[in-house]
DNA sequence: CTGAAAGCGCTTACAG
DNA sequence: CTGAAAGCGCTTACAG
């Protein structure tokens, strides 16, 4: 409420100061004081010394947002995650922001909360202010708003899951490889009826799972019933019921491959340790080796994923036209216990 | 590489039509188009649909950019944290971000990465780019630096801990009381010698633990040992030193209090569950409830932390001028097993 | 070495 | 209803 200025305070309640003032202020012209708020050379000592003093008179702070129109770009890149409060969404946003904050460019993020029209709507927010660059987690079906924009000579990266409709560079984990890594692994302790959990199969990293999983099974000549293939939502009660099937009458499978966390903690909570089957997940999970027995999983890297998909990005903005690209990040199988107990019958 | 038009499809590569593109092609005023884009009233139709075409044709999208340079404000605010790739940062993020959205305001977010200068240089950054506010969890121990800002309108609302040498809002947890019911369920469970394990008493939520802690034993009437206190780094080595220490010897704790996630993790995997001693963790964690035994905790509630720490930020960029608050979140114990053991001895 | 002019892409008054 | 002018706070040419 005191608008009065404080001794030793720079600065006035409400009101910031701009080069204009400087100037006035210093009695130089507005170039001049650019030139020493830029650091700029060609400026006498005597000049730099009288526009440093009304800058510290005044607090004189240069307006960035004022700064990027007229340059052109806005030394910004904006992250679009499905959802930033869960832990692979945030693991992918800090290996984006460590490269962002070296490349000089500051970072918004989003969520599109499951909800393609919210990602839609913030990844045109973003576009609107002239983001350099978007890296997406596509959420929904259609990317094809997004082609006007990348036409316009904003960059858009793919994370995770590849667009559909537009062609543009993707930095997927090596899903395939993976499930067929973890179904491989059951299989080689013994199990020849494994089921498998997953999620919708119209979402890309699911699709891709399931057929790491038949492939597996195919390698290794084992038949697979579809009915050990359940996917759907991954809402607890879902993944309840799909467990509950798939692991108990006569035909009950001897091992599980839940192929993604929240079906792996689903499935944990539903199965108390002594009644479950042989288990490997997809997705690491804190405190998974301090279960009993400890969770085998297929894990995902998401700060490499973040990481390669930022510098994609970046070398975009740098300037490199070669064609869009799918990158691809690989897996690790993290056996610790619930993956390798043979089949209980 | 290919410049040339594709059929329907509008806008050329690399080049943003502005409104006065428009206002050329559509052979009107360039206020006539603001108009339109904007959706203000005054516009015969005809001359709306003439402007609606050329938009089509050309592609134009808005640059809110440069609206908002007009405007005054910049209708984002930032969020500086810890680390977001941590699950109690992604926590507050998500809240956030709901509230900045609901309040069409695009986020910021960076991470000071353990290392004040880069929190402070974020911080600065974001205020250069003149974001509406600013949401700090503060890293390091002097934040006068944001005085200028806070001075020249910009709001800041510290979040977990209060800012130092300077006097805003902060939205905290509520740690005194949340260790003291930790430590007196302990207590009731019939422990007497309790240790307390946490991280560096330099950090305001360490100190405020530690004396929730020495209130719960001081109001039950139990003396408290130096050496069952031990605080310092949060690394895995010198939190399993430290548990060593109090769980060994003539006068061994027979019950521990982790005074946040890092060291409740680093303890867990320090002490075989058989050789555990009733165990209560400040914050929750994933899985915690299919541990063996299933882990007691205080946990915090990053989602109401950060959905109020945002409604107090929009509420002061309404113009709210009453003076800092200090506001608190209530913490909420869950008893699952690990802390309602009876001491061994 | 220094600075007045024009412009980044919009909006805000203000005339017609 | 419509639009020319001025301005948001800076930087980019371009003269002196």
């Amino acid at each position: 409420m005191t608008a009065d200025r404080r001794p030793g305070m720079s600065g006035r309640n409400g009101i910031r100061p701009t080069m204009k003032d400087v100037a006035a202020a210093a009695g130089v012209g507005l170039k001049t004081v650019s030139r020493v708020v830029n650091g700029e050379s060609g400026v006498t000592p005597e000049m730099a010394a009288r526009v440093q003093a009304a800058i510290g008179v005044l607090g004189f702070r240069r307006n960035d947002s004022a700064r990027l129109l007229r340059t052109g770009r806005t030394a910004s890149v904006a992250l679009l995650l499905e959802d930033i409060g869960d832990p692979f969404s945030s693991a992918l946003s800090r290996a984006v922001e460590d490269v962002a904050v070296a490349e000089g460019c500051l970072l918004f993020t989003g969520s599109s909360a499951e909800d393609p029209a919210r990602g839609r709507e913030l990844a045109l927010a973003f576009c609107a202010r002239r983001v350099d660059g978007l890296i997406v987690v596509p959420a929904g079906d259609d990317h094809q708003y997004l082609l006007p924009e990348v036409e316009s000579g904003t960059p858009v990266v793919f994370l995770d899951r590849p667009g559909t409709g537009i062609d543009a560079d993707a930095v997927l984990s090596d899903n395939a490889g993976g499930a067929r890594a973890g179904t491989a692994h059951l299989i080689a302790h013994g199990h020849r009826r494994i089921g498998f959990v997953g999620d919708l199969p119209t979402i890309h990293t699911a699709a891709e799972r399931a057929r790491g999983y038949r492939e597996a099974m195919a390698a290794a000549g084992l038949p697979v019933a579809e009915r050990w293939i359940d996917c759907g939502p991954t809402d607890r009660t879902r993944v309840a019921a799909a467990v509950h099937r798939l692991t108990t009458g006569p035909d009950a499978v001897t091992a599980l491959f839940t192929a993604n966390n929240r079906v792996t903690l689903a499935a944990l909570h539903h199965l108390p340790a002594a009644a479950r089957p042989a288990l490997v997940g997809f997705d690491d999970l804190e405190l998974a080796d301090l279960l009993t027995p400890a969770l085998t999983v297929v894990a995902q890297d998401p700060v490499a994923l973040g990481a390669l998909a930022a510098r994609r990005l970046f070398d975009r903005l740098a300037g490199d036209t070669t064609p869009p690209m799918h990158l691809e990040i690989p897996t690790l199988l993290i056996p610790r216990g619930s993956g390798e107990t043979p089949p209980a019958n």
